[in-house]
DNA sequence: CATATTGTTCGATGATCGTCGTACAATTGA
DNA sequence: TCAATTGTACGACGATCATCGAACAATATG
């Protein structure tokens, strides 16, 4: 049961559209692909509750979006980019690309 | 209240990858990327009923990703195209490129 | 006018979701 | 050994979701 990483065939693009469809999960892969360094969870800045947060990366890592792998207590995440672009090519790209774009603020 | 479509600068990423994360609705806006020809609801095969139907299309277009415009007792639909590339460049066809790919399947 | 045809509206239902706090587990370090 | 750090597990909560059927509205067509 514990962190369970689907096999790259198994990825499945409207599970993958469904974890990116969140702003907090959003913002997550958009620090990843900035800093592709792996990091602890903790070092996210999101406003959130720690367990959400363990929630969060559990959605991303049951979708194929990263992979999480345990070093003393903490749990270093990364991108799974290259599984990603095998089988969904284009789209983390297209993702993070068009998440930079600057929501329009009302005046 | 009635067929709202959002300005193309409200058009927001994770609304539409939401909208996108349904597999009705994905294969919708597949088979109007297939055949842009603004089609009666109807005509796309869907197994769900008529009203589960109407919602699917409205959640796309509340997300920007559909047009619907009333003809007789007809509601054409069309792929918001110009303005998914304008504001979220290669994103749509990503997401097509990905849907295109055939789900494994178990022996 | 009567009847299809096409789609919406309106609950309702069960499932999933995002969020939280508390309690717990595991490792590190003094 | 004791305390701090890092993250998980477990309910629980309200919100949203996908789905349905039945009733309704609007337009065509006979």
């Amino acid at each position: 049961m514990s962190t369970y990483h689907p096999p790259r065939e198994d990825l499945a693009l409207p599970a993958v559209l469904h974890a990116l469809s969140d702003p907090q999960r959003l913002r997550i892969v958009r620090e990843l692909s900035r800093d592709p360094e792996p990091r602890p969870c903790g070092s996210f800045l999101l406003d959130v509750s720690k367990s959400t947060k363990t929630h969060h990366f559990r959605v991303l890592r049951e979708a194929g979006v990263i992979t999480q792998r345990v070093l003393g207590t903490s749990k270093l995440t990364s991108l799974r980019r290259e599984d990603l672009d095998q089988r969904f090519p284009g789209l983390l790209d297209a993702v993070l690309a068009s998440a930079e774009t600057p929501v329009a603020v009302p005046a």
